[in-house]
DNA sequence: TTTTGAGTTGTTCGA
DNA sequence: GTCGAACAACTCAAA
């Protein structure tokens, strides 16, 4: 009788599953792993943590259909693996894109002597198959979608029986429940609801008042859904699930920009912007981090990230925007704090978008493109209903004036209850000024 | 090798 | 209020 161990990492599912699918297959007894990491666990806010407890219960108990359990160990990934592996024949894992993933499943690698059995899950095509022409990897999205919309790909068929290992199993930490039920059953439900609502996907995706995204990052954070079995769900029948299944191009594609170039965790993929001059303003990334900034739509934001560990795109681009463009703060300072607080906090997508909107990136917004977020604001929250859900203090203020709240008369101001500096902080910044302080930086950098 | 067409998400200014 | 142009040239990808 042989063993194989699978190794669970952001793929906590059974369906579409390729490393389960062939390590079920293959042997007639399964033990399935996940290991909690503590330098990643502490890492992560809350949101995040509970998270991933309630998938982890929900993966016990799926496994339990076969009276098996999900054995979990904390600690050293590397020395936890090796150790379960120690009466395997052969160990399976779904391949990682983070610089960290990649150096932690070589030094696994290293010591299984070939017994290690590496699959692709983790996206529609993983990184290295949608590749140009020349055989290099894409530095711009538009015609990496073409070629990655061309090449054919399914989910695979549903699992089949398996023998999994029962004992000794447990380990799965006591934790606050989880926003989200936890689970690949859950998480398809989850599905099924953002392809009923798919098809005006692209006309009220931007608008955070009607809340109207697919909430489905996090299911693909951690694997509960498959990118495949999404992407197939959601179909292309209409413009909204075109515009929907492109999301996970994107997602893709900055998963590859990470596999050829780990180092952009930390650098500027285009160079010269590694040079411009971040201002050092704590107290400026701290009022940020708060949600005081005075710009209602940021901080707007800011909080639901805290509160939620969850920020809607729209809003997640006007937020960074304004560390970067308005208060001049590194972006890697802004990407850290999304990537702790984000119940959805992956490595490839935080720091793609962080450069993307920084201008720093592949494929990156003009650095002259600076986001207004009092325009911003009007546009995307018309009524000011996102605003006055997360920053009551505004809440008396009426319809779209209360995106600028300095600009309001003080009677307007006072029947509200507003008292700016008091109830409300002003502006930490002028946009204004702060635009062509960030243009100029920017050019600066550029020589 | 050279050429050519094209490029997620914006803002501001002036007519 | 609405519209087009300017912003700044540059890089990428394919023919």
């Amino acid at each position: 009788m042989t063993t194989g161990l699978v190794w669970f990492r952001s793929d906590l599912r059974l369906g579409d599953n390729p490393a389960w699918a062939e390590a079920t297959a293959l042997h007639e007894r399964v033990v399935a792993l996940f290991v909690i990491d503590p330098g990643l666990w502490d890492g992560s806010g809350a949101a995040r943590r509970n998270q991933l407890g309630a998938h982890l219960v929900a993966l016990d108990d799926s496994l339990g259909q076969w009276g098996g359990r999900l054995l979990v160990r904390r600690g050293d990934p590397v020395e936890a693996v090796l150790e379960a592996a120690r009466g395997a024949d052969a160990v399976y894992w779904n391949d990682d894109v983070t610089p960290y993933a990649a150096r932690r499943d070589r030094a696994v690698r290293s010591e299984l002597d070939g017994r290690e059995r590496v699959h692709d899950g983790r996206y529609v095509h993983a990184p290295g198959q949608i590749l140009t022409s020349a055989g290099e990897p894409y530095r711009v999205f538009t015609p990496f979608h073409r070629r990655w919309a061309a090449e054919p790909w399914a989910p695979l068929p549903e699992p089949g029986e398996a023998r999994v290992a029962g004992d000794p199993g447990g380990g799965v930490p006591d934790l606050p429940p989880a926003v989200m039920p936890g689970g690949e059953a859950a998480a398809l439900v989850r599905l099924a609801a953002a392809v009923d609502r798919a098809d005006d996907y692209d006309e009220v995706r931007d608008r955070p008042d009607l809340d109207a995204t697919s909430r489905l990052s996090a299911d693909l954070k951690f694997g509960t859904l498959s990118p495949r079995t999404a992407a197939r769900d959601i179909g292309d029948e209409s413009a909204g699930r075109r515009s929907l299944v492109r999301q996970l191009a994107w997602r893709d594609f900055y998963a590859q920009v990470m596999h050829f170039h780990p180092d952009t965790t930390a650098r500027s993929m285009r160079r010269e912007y590694d040079s411009i001059a971040w201002r050092d303003d704590p107290e400026a990334l701290a009022a940020w981090q708060a949600g005081l900034t005075g710009y209602p739509i940021v901080d707007a934001g800011m909080r639901q990230l805290a509160a939620e560990g969850w920020m809607h795109n729209r809003v997640r681009m006007i937020a960074a925007s304004f560390l970067v463009k308005d208060l001049l703060v590194d972006w890697r300072l802004g990407e850290r704090h999304f990537r702790r607080l984000l119940v959805d906090g992956d490595v490839a997508q935080n720091v793609g978008n962080w450069q993307w909107v920084a201008g720093t990136g592949t494929d990156a917004a003009p650095y002259f493109r600076v986001f207004n977020p009092v325009l911003q604001g009007k546009r995307f929250d018309p009524n000011g209903d996102y605003v006055r859900r997360w920053v009551p203090e505004l809440g008396d203020l009426d319809g779209a004036a209360l995106h600028a709240p300095w600009m309001l008369g003080p009677l307007e101001l006072e029947t509200a209850g507003v008292v700016l500096g008091d109830t409300y902080p002003p502006p930490i910044v002028d946009h204004a000024e702060a635009r062509d302080a960030a243009i100029a930086a920017y050019e600066a950098a550029r020589g």
